[in-house]
DNA sequence: TGGAAATGTTAGCCTAGACTAACATAGTCT
DNA sequence: AGACTATGTTAGTCTAGGCTAACATTTCCA
């Protein structure tokens, strides 16, 4: 099985996601939501289908199989991560935050994501709340460019 | 002027590089270093030609010119930002980040860029040569999953 | 229950960006 | 100089993934 495109990704991604709010998935909203018009989610499902990811009856509910549901998952996983550390501690606006992740999301392979939440773990463990350290330095550098230190990390 | 579509970025940056390697940048070496055929270097060519960010002389070489320089430039920034993020920190292979660093780079906005400079620049300079703190403390919790809290960061 | 409105599908077209095959130019060596 | 080799270009094709216009089905409501 050839490699998903971004775009496939983005469909399943947000299939995912509307079967999660509303509890289905319809051609119409699925354009609407990703900004296209309802032609090409055809020709998406069409694509999906063939690989055994969706199932779409005709002229009917667009559901996930367990394959793309998996497949689902893990795109949406990167985002919500991606997000996280693009809002939490880039400071980016949430909008901002959305999109950039929905495009950063495709350009990660499993390993380096691995790696990733990892560190991403690392920096919240540093940065919980009522903790001083990592996270307060952080933004004390960002407003004013001056690096606090704290007594372990002096030379 | 229509944005640049990431294919037209990394044909770019390929001719940027290039050109610092080995003072010009000729359509062969082009379509080798990016894997593609000469025909294709040829349409992007003629298609940065029209936006003035190369100039390609028939059966010649392709320069940059000042505007194509620019563009260039900042998306190397971004790779090379990205790149020693993915090592130094996730330590990812030199390869890999590579081609990672080469995806990322076209998904990130200036404004989020900015944003992660300057959180890398923190890290770095909590994990500068001779210092203990931030580096040995990520280092050990990627091996081994255990945090290590120096004293400033305790509740 | 019959038809309007909403929704879904098909057909046909467009663009970006790849490719191959065929052709053109430039460079090199005798 | 002429011919062989490198390299570059052109023409025509393909695929992914958009679009519009036209058609089909379903839903809903008087």
């Amino acid at each position: 099985m050839q490699k998903l495109s971004e775009n496939m990704e983005d469909y399943l991604e947000t299939i995912h996601a509307l079967s999660r709010e509303k509890g289905v998935a319809r051609v119409s909203e699925i354009a609407e939501k990703m900004d296209v018009k309802s032609p090409s989610v055809n020709a998406a499902m069409k694509n999906l289908a063939d690989r055994h990811l969706v199932i779409h009856e005709k002229y009917g509910y667009v559901t996930l199989t367990p394959q793309g549901q998996k497949l689902a998952a893990a795109v949406q996983e990167k985002h919500d991560v991606l997000y996280r550390f693009l809002t939490e501690f880039l400071m980016i606006s949430p909008e901002r935050a959305d999109r950039e992740a929905c495009s950063i999301e495709h350009a990660i392979s499993e390993e380096t994501f691995d790696r990733f939440v990892r560190f991403f773990r690392f920096l919240e463990t540093s940065a919980s709340a009522g903790k001083p350290g990592l996270l307060r330095n952080l933004e004390t550098y960002l407003k004013t460019g001056k690096r606090v230190f704290c007594e372990c990390e002096r030379g």
